[in-house]
DNA sequence: CTAAAGCTTGCCATCATGGTAAGGTCAAGC
DNA sequence: GCTTGACCTTACCATGATGGCAAGCTTTAG
């Protein structure tokens, strides 16, 4: 236990910037294994917290958990093709676009209600007025 | 029940754009009250259905159903000051400019990595390099 | 009258994350 | 050696928006 090579689930968490809760999380996903103490304690050695903190990483740059789990078994495969790598990275670039023109869609008309609401004391307002026209095409 | 003026809660879905599951849901919240029949059919006259209508198009702008519900009681109270409805307007634009960001933060990332990941048959990848730096100062 | 369509409630699932509770373990100090 | 506090374990609940399913009741059309 005094191993300075082997970590407590709590020290993992600090190291790798994952939430021990999650770090539980992402093993149940089996996305990090572990061995146990005696007593049912998860080590970790060197090799699992550069797994957590590449999920750290890869949770940071929005992928799913499942998609981190297919890119962590690329990683792991030293005979992968790199294209397949950038294939996981294409299908996220192309989710989040389309999560970024779905909100600037939502944000190009709020932001043209909210410029034609006066804002004052009075009850006439731009915005309640769009929620209320009965044009189903959405703005 | 053939009173052309209520609707089954079915009927009310098609109309307003809000799967029955959600208005009920919407119901639990709070969000839209509806009289029932003896044997516990749920009903909705025009001005429910308004309602419905309204909250289907405050969800399309991403409202959530808390700011939701807040924006109905302004429509609802004729003493409202378009102020207030302003101003959740402006937090909901706050949350999205800053989803926004955030996206394209990723987004900017994860295309330069992408840019440099050759995506051929070796396994070298710029992305898979990038997630296994040690700097923690995320890319 | 019967069958189909539609309604009711309640429970489960997603996804990422956090909280809490009840109980076991370990290390440090007396 | 024993107590205490910090840390660990599992299991369950919650969020928010949405869907699905199942068992059972109602209404409607034929």
């Amino acid at each position: 236990m005094s191993n300075t090579n082997l970590f407590t689930i709590g020290q993992a968490a600090v190291q790798s910037g994952v939430s021990a809760k999650m770090i539980r999380h992402y093993e149940e996903l089996g996305l990090v294994k572990t061995t146990r103490t005696a007593a049912g304690y998860r080590l970790y050695n060197p090799q699992q917290l550069q797994q957590l903190a590449f999920i750290r990483k890869a949770r940071d740059l929005g992928f799913s958990s499942h998609r981190i789990k297919e890119l962590m078994l690329l990683w792991q495969n030293p005979t992968r093709p790199s294209r397949e790598v950038k294939q996981l990275a294409s299908q996220h670039l192309a989710e989040i676009a389309v999560k970024i023109s779905q909100l600037q869609q939502m944000q190009q008309i709020l932001q043209q209600l909210s410029d034609a609401c006066c804002g004052d004391e009075t009850p006439d307002c731009a915005i309640l007025d769009a929620l209320l026209q009965p044009n189903n095409t959405a703005f």
